[in-house]
DNA sequence: ATAATTTAGTTAACATATTAATTAGTTTGC
DNA sequence: GCAAACTAATTAATATGTTAACTAAATTAT
């Protein structure tokens, strides 16, 4: 194996293969006016309930100043509220707000069509196959 | 399954395998003054020669006016050279020069030893196998 | 041949990535 | 109890991602 060799190197398998999957999921997350990182903040948000800012942004895969930025925007459209912590003075409590879930709930079932055409092409045990590796890939960190 | 459980999210996978992979790395390319973009478009070019800018974006995963760029940053730093095709007035083509080379081949060995790492605590057989699922995943567009 | 279409590349506008520096609040050490 | 060290979040500066619009050159169709 040469690992520096494109056409064998991680980095770029791992960058190819996340165009091809959110390629089609942009399309819907843009009609809907959505960047996908806005559309992943979101997402934790509401299944995890109030999060502080650092959880979220792991959770979510975003850096902070990325976070600071997608929050003031999110704030606007109302999708989220922010409030200080009472006990930390320097923490931010981020909790979604009703029309930020109407969003996550309408946008959702497109996407859930996207994700189950994939898997019946690449075969639900391939794609499990693939997060465990993934997942082990995390975990060298 | 639950495709959009964030748990089980295969775009949100791969941006943090992708993140866990990278990171070290660009330590490294940050100690060279080359992001990782400069860093592929330069590898690819320095592999395959004389390109047009199409098939290099193409090659290096990257966007069209991302690449236009990035073309302008490393050409004023002498790393490659731009020039009309003649046979297509349209066409751009690309050719890496000595600087270029030779960054490429200072950093190389660097992250070469990084690479190792990541292969013998991961392993190679299944880093040989994560690599086909991930091409595997690129064949479905 | 020439108008319509297609293609390669660039520019524009906005959003995010990345690192570093900064600010404000909290904890630790002595 | 207070200075030093640490932590959470923001701001700053530069580079890239993403889509759309645009320019110029080449192809195609009639």
């Amino acid at each position: 194996m040469q690992p520096t060799k494109t056409d064998r190197a991680l980095p770029l398998a791992l960058l190819r293969a996340r165009e091809t999957v959110m390629s089609p999921i942009r399309r819907v997350l843009k009609n809907h006016d959505v960047t996908d990182q806005q559309w992943r903040v979101l997402r934790v948000l509401h299944e995890n309930g109030v999060m502080d800012a650092k959880e979220l942004a792991k959770s979510a895969c975003v850096l902070a100043p990325s976070l600071t930025r997608i929050i003031k925007h999110l704030e606007q459209k109302n999708m989220l509220t922010r409030c200080a912590d009472g006990k930390d003075g320097r923490r931010v409590l981020l909790a979604i707000l009703p029309s930020g879930a109407a969003l996550i709930e309408s946008v959702t079932p497109e996407v859930q069509v996207i994700y189950q055409g994939l898997n019946d092409k690449y075969g639900a045990q391939k794609m499990s196959d693939l997060l465990d590796l993934l997942h082990d890939v995390v975990e060298l960190r």
